[in-house]
DNA sequence: TTGTAAGCGTTATCAC
DNA sequence: GTGATAACGCTTACAA
């Protein structure tokens, strides 16, 4: 207990040389003899000596800390990219601090000061759902702090960027539906200002009107999560002119949906075919198991750390990437054979 | 670009008074005038000044850093738990770095190397299923930095502990089961070294022993992933004497049993029950839902993270808390009711 | 009321 | 080869 923790100078004194020798051994310099690395070497260990990363940082003005700004960190996609990140960081030596802003903006702000107070060296972000001001993220850049957004992108500042191929992944897995003989397909989305919404809703449109099949503004809801699913999914198969499909924008969403379809003794997927978008073992614990858009998040979050990464080394100034990561339609059987 | 971070010293001469003064006036020190104070308040706003907080801890030798360590970051239960953390944490004014020990003795030496190396001022930490040597959590504690294990505890060591009551959830889960008319009940497990098997193992047998039922060998199983699950379900059904009723280590084990019944075309609940350990959505995603034993990690972490910082503190020195949190069990459709 | 100087643990730059 | 010194940004006795 209280022990205070062993510096370079203990070593130092101990061995009657300097500091600086010390200093030196530790890092095998060239100037210093072989013999005095060994006994510098023998004594640190001996003495449980571990570098003060504090000291070293302050001197070096760096960090090997990353930033991570996450919305919720209970969430099959988001905990996938931490992952990854947390994989590719400890690979580089970098740490990883991790902050959750919780979809809100205030709590943005709070986090974004703590990073550049915390001197981190770089910082993985994706936006809140209630974001829609910038500078935070621009005062992070002006102190010299590298960013790289990923998923929840934000435009107005010129980063590296990470997002989900959404587009594509809703236009292959309608395209799948309509393939298997669905017509009418609903689609299920979140709130219509955001990037996954509408680039979703693209791909859901782009493959409706690719087959010709008619586009009714009946057939989308905003609806993103299982509680809301259970309560309109009913309803909606209530409709005059009911879907044979839904296609929504998570599995949360889809589970929900899959539940009151079965409730109201309809089929899936010989009646009704679903399809959701996330990945993950919730798709395989429904039944029938759920056909879903796997979004890959451990690649976003790797993929994004190694971009910051490179950033921070400075391998890659003055570039800007964006880059997608494909998505895979994961078949099931909550959807038809295709024939 | 490449501006140099605002210091101390360029508000002094900017404003030509001293960093001391500036230092001061920044955290309202009674000597300093009220105007100082305004003026110094005002130009550090305009120069976007932040302070660095790593000068800052160098100098106060201390930090606002605490390294957590958990086995897995894509699990329900665990990510639940850093939720927790994070939360009381930034609340408290504390950042939080993460680290993953993939279930490896390895990674976790290396984590705590790092950990020492960052000078946090505490940890929290889970152990990986590996590890049966504790020097390493001893070596955090003889740097001076605050410990408190979560959930898979280490005996060895003298520090604050939380977690589960996994034996009491058990017992609970089991009694209810034999409530309901079960009356050989499989048990599938983890690797029977681990503290939770063996405390959710007596609560098992208790809960037979105290309803006069016979204790089966032959129905405990080591069986701790979903496909485990649906390889050996079958196998188990075909028994001369097969079981009633399934009580599963995890959630996603009790999916993997659920299913493979379903194969074989037994009904749930009604030929046969199952109870899974966990909570989460997985639970609910099920048909029927499943009946499971909710462990509570956000409260365990929210917990774990208090009383960290209560020692960080100083407020509990000397003290040894041991704090169990309840788990609660969710009656879903998996089980028959009960009478 | 404010300024001076030392020091937190480390490394880079000069000396010797 | 090795040692002294300054500096990284900040706080705090001690002076003034």
């Amino acid at each position: 207990m209280a022990k205070r923790q062993v510096t370079i100078v203990d070593i130092a004194k101990k061995l009657n040389i300097s500091a600086s020798t010390v200093s030196r051994a530790l890092k095998n310099h060239p100037d210093i003899s072989k013999e005095t690395i060994e006994r510098v070497k023998e004594c640190a260990a001996k003495m449980n000596y571990i570098p003060n990363e504090m000291a070293l940082n302050l001197r070096m003005k760096r960090t090997n800390v990353i930033g991570v700004i996450v919305p919720e960190i209970v969430h099959y996609f988001f905990s996938s990219i931490v992952q990854g990140i947390e994989e590719v960081a400890s690979e580089e030596g970098f740490n990883v601090m991790l902050f959750r802003s919780e979809e809100s903006y205030e709590k943005e702000l709070k986090i974004t000061d703590s990073l550049i107070s915390a001197r981190v060296a770089g910082v993985l972000a994706s936006l809140s759902k209630e974001t829609d001001i910038y500078d935070h993220y621009q005062r992070i850049l002006d102190n010299d702090i590298q960013l790289v957004f990923y998923d929840r992108i934000c435009i107005g500042i010129i980063t590296d960027r990470v997002v989900v191929d959404d587009y594509a992944g809703a236009l292959t897995a309608v395209e799948y539906l309509i393939s298997t003989g669905c017509k009418r397909i609903a689609f299920y989305s979140s709130p219509t200002h955001l990037e996954i919404s509408k680039n979703r809703r693209n791909g859901y449109l782009d493959a409706l009107r690719k087959h010709k099949l008619p586009v009714d503004q009946e057939l989308m809801f905003v609806c993103d999560t299982r509680e809301a699913a259970m309560e309109l999914t009913p309803k909606v198969l209530a409709m005059d002119n009911p879907p044979d499909a839904f296609f929504a924008i998570n599995d949360h969403t889809a589970t929900g949906i899959l539940y009151a379809v079965k409730q109201t003794g309809l089929r899936v997927p010989e009646d009704i075919s679903i399809c959701g978008f996330s990945g993950g073992d919730l798709a395989l614990a429904c039944d029938p198991m759920l056909t879903t858009v796997e979004q890959h998040g451990y690649e976003v979050g790797k993929t994004a750390a190694k971009l910051l990464i490179d950033k921070i080394n400075g391998v890659t100034l003055g570039q800007f990437t964006n880059r997608i990561i494909k998505t895979k339609l994961m078949v099931r059987g909550t959807t038809k054979a295709a024939p």
